[in-house]
Order: C-alpha cells, then structure tokens, then sequence
DNA sequence: CGAGCAGTTGAGAGATGTCAAATACAGTGG
DNA sequence: CCACTGTATTTGACATCTCTCAACTGCTCG
C-alpha cells in the first residue's frame, strides 16, 4: 500500500518504480503522536523533516492575547517543515489536530533523495509551491469572502487534497477537527462557525455526522463557495509538456 | 549603486564581490511599466523572471464579484515569479501599483547563477521562504487582528522591509498606493482603511503626507501592532553558523 | 457515573461594510 | 499658467455581519 505522500506526488508526476520506492522507505520510521500535541514550536532550530501520514496536523501561531491562528491544514502527504534547514529557526509551530502518525525523515536521507533523483526533487518542489498558492488562497478566502463561503471553500479544498491522496469515498472524508480549529483556520469565531455550519446543513450543501464530512453535490457547493481548483495545479497533463526551450525540465531553478 | 536586490541580499548572505557583480548584471534591462498595469495575468505559462527595482507591485486575485484581493505587496528587490516553471500556469496575477521598474532575468540568467554561484542560489532560496512566511503573516492579520493593528502591522512590515533595501530615511518611506490598495491588502474596505488611518494619525502613530509614510516613534507602533518581525528572517548572524553536521550549509536540500 | 470538552442556543454589542455625496488632488490640454 | 476632468480621499447615516458572553445540552472517555 503507497504512502500518501507517494500517492499524492505519484499522481501529478510520473514516477518510477525506484522513486516510489524511494519515497516509500523514508516513511518508514512512524510515531505515533497524540492530538493537540507541537510537533515543532515556535524558535525551534529543527533539522528533521516531519510527514503527516495519518491525521490531521496545522502550521500555528497564538497571538499575545491567546487567541490562535492557523495558516495550514496539514493532511496526510503533507511535509511540514521542507525549508527551514535556510530559515535559521521555525517562525511558527506546528501542531497536531487529531491523532496522528508521523514519519521523521533524517536531512540526509532528503540529501540523497534530492541528489541522486530528480523526478522527486522536482514532485517535492512542486508540492511545496502548492502550498504556498494554497496559502496565497487563504488570504483570499479569509480577506474577501463571506464566513459562508469560506468555509464551503474550505471543503471544498480539503475534498480536492484528500481525494489526491485517496482518502475520500462517496465524495465523504474524516474531517478529525473540533468547529474551534475550523474557527482558527478561518479568522471565524467557533460560534460562528457553529451556526455557519448548520445553514450549510440545512441548504444542503454537506451533511456532517461526527468527525466525517459528506457532500451530497461537490458541484453545487463548488459553485456556492466559486472554487477555482487551479491554485491546487493537480492537472498532471501540463507536466508531461516540455519547458519551452526544449530540454525538458529545468531542475537547476532553485 | 547597487540594485535593491544586491542590498537585500547582501544585508544577510555574506555575498563576494563577484557574487554582486553578477546580480548587479541582471538587472540592467530595465523595463518602466505604468502604475495599474499587469507584469503578469492569471493563466500565463511565463518564460522569463521578473524583479522589481522601483515602484510597488502586487499579487492578486480578483473574484466573480469584481473584488480584489491582494496576496502580497513586492517592493523593489522583490522577485515575482521564480518559482513558476514547475507550476505550469499561474494562479494568480502580479501587477504594478505605481509606476515601477522592472528587470527581466530569462531563465537561462537564472540557471547560470544558481548552477555557478552557491552563495547566491542559497540567498535566492531563502528570500522566496521569507516571502512565504511573510504570506503566513498576512494570514494572522486578516484571520486574527483588529483593522487599527492589521494597518498597523502591515506598515511596520514595509518599515523593516523597505529598511533592508535602503528606502527608509529618517523612519519614513515612500508609499505609492492608494486607501484602496491597502484595503485590498488587508480584507478591509477603503473607507473604513481611511477612518483607521485617520485615527492612526491623530493617535501621533503614523504622519502621512502624500504618497510618503513617516513612523515618528518605530517601537510605539510596533508595540501597537504587536509586530514580531521573526517571520521577516533579517538577522544575519543566524547564517553564519554552520549546520549541525560540520559541512556548513545543505545545498541541496530543495 | 461523573468530568470535561465539543457542540448548540439566545440576546445583545460592536466592528466593519454599504451607499451616496462632498471635497481635495493630480494630470492634461489649451 | 489655468481651467478641466477624473481619480483619490473624506464624511455621514445606516445596515449587517460577526463577535461576545453566558448558559445549556450532549457526547466521550475514564
């Protein structure tokens, strides 16, 4: 069984069997981390590379008065700290939502990854713009659109990275996070959020029992939210395409 | 004279001679655009890199409802689009708010730099990461803080950033947008954008004449915006250390 | 079975948005 | 150099979305 990162990257890139293999070995040595539980804080000088394999974890930060801001989901598939090796110390932290199972992966397994196979070297680049235009699609969301939308938006996302990685039956996923994180996550307070979500009942639009989210017409709540999936670059036909000056892809660019 | 690239740079890479010498080079073409015009629209496949030398430019997204929102202000020594190769298309729009001048940098100039000059492929590296932390940044402010702080915050950003490419004089820079663009910045309207601005001023925060921002008391309206300017990475001295396993810096690590 | 967290509800307050108009400002053509 | 025109800023009255606070209910887990 692929690992969800292998999925995921496995399903925007071509990858050999050796670079599935790769990827899946690094995932190997799993840890078992309770809910609510900093996987990386704040100042921290890390130099392991955290995967999300299980769960649902998020970048944080808690302003002076308490309240927090989350700026990411992590699902599983997600790297959480790809960068930081430049970044001298973590400029927020990172924490898990639910459960979760977690690969630690040395910097020196990433080195050779990165040296010896370029297909992974530029799926684990791609993966990582992807989270930046995700970023870049937050601000949107919590800027410009209504509490609504934003949450529809949300889910609709989430339904788009989940099925990415396999995680989604009957247009239904486990959605593990408490109405306070989904709160964070939008600039919302969790009593809003409460009552968003039963108007997003009530229409229709999902239908929600526990932790599992399920939507009845992806479409319709696609338009209700206007998602535009481009930011997500999940199309993989456009990578198969050759760079314009004819070499194929430039592996050198950053 | 060196470019505002060169001085961002430099403030925290100790960069050679010849490391300046080829940035300086880059950015000889130089391209004026008009102020309200796009470098880039949403759906481009772009070849080239853009680097702004003067003049402010944007990200931005407008929605179905004519709405703008703005992900991200590029000040001079800011690139636009370095990482956009691999993505095949853009997400998202990148256009001037002033005037500005504009350096094209083709990918081959880019490849050449990042093959030969480590130094500089590693400070490159890390200004994209200190834009994606400071897109994180921007996320807490429009999800978490009042219109007054989020102002606030976002021109004691501009304050440290405009700093690090020598356009502040005397704690005052030039700020060539309109109330509108700040609302669109911050998820504000422009209206109220002018009443907190109004306020910021008889409170002594801020004096704005024109188009230019004086900061009469840096500390008073940091401490008011609760700015902790870790996101922004500035400290040089954190890159001086070697990494933790003796062999200085990981150049390969994406 | 109790404790505690997550979800739900209600009433009221506050921050920010909307709309529309007035004023100031900047660039342009004469 | 000035009138002219369009954009940017400012102001006022009012609407509304979202928050606050506080209570209550219902799970889930020990």
């Amino acid at each position: 069984m692929p690992t969800p990162l292998v999925r995921k990257l496995g399903r925007c890139f071509p990858l050999s069997e050796t670079d599935k293999e790769v990827l899946q070995r690094v995932s190997t040595r799993v840890r078992l981390v309770a809910a609510r539980d900093d996987l990386i804080s704040e100042g921290d000088a890390t130099d392991g590379i955290h995967l999300v394999q299980n769960g649902f974890a998020c970048r944080y930060k808690v302003l002076r008065n308490g309240q927090r801001s989350i700026m990411a989901f992590l699902v599983p598939g997600d790297i959480c700290d790809m960068h930081v090796s430049i970044l001298s110390e973590m400029d927020h932290s990172i924490g898990t939502l639910s459960r979760c199972e977690v690969a630690t992966i040395s910097r020196d397994t990433i080195e050779e990854i990165t040296t010896n196979y370029p297909n992974l070297k530029r799926a684990l680049r791609w993966s990582a713009l992807v989270e930046e235009a995700t970023s870049r699609e937050w601000l949107v969301s919590t800027g410009r659109r209504p509490a609504d939308q934003r949450i529809a938006h949300l889910f609709c996302e989430l339904l788009m990275r989940l099925q990415a990685v396999d995680l989604v039956t009957d247009s239904g996923y486990e959605l593990p996070v408490s109405q306070a994180d989904i709160a964070d996550a939008t600039g919302l307070t969790s009593v809003h959020v409460n009552r968003v979500l039963q108007e997003l009942r009530r229409q229709g639009l999902i239908v929600s029992k526990g932790k599992s989210l399920t939507i009845p017409d992806a479409e319709r709540l696609k338009e209700f939210a206007q998602f535009n999936p481009s930011y997500l670059h999940l199309e993989p036909k456009h990578h198969d395409r050759r760079s314009p000056n004819g070499n194929g892809f430039d592996d050198r660019l950053m």
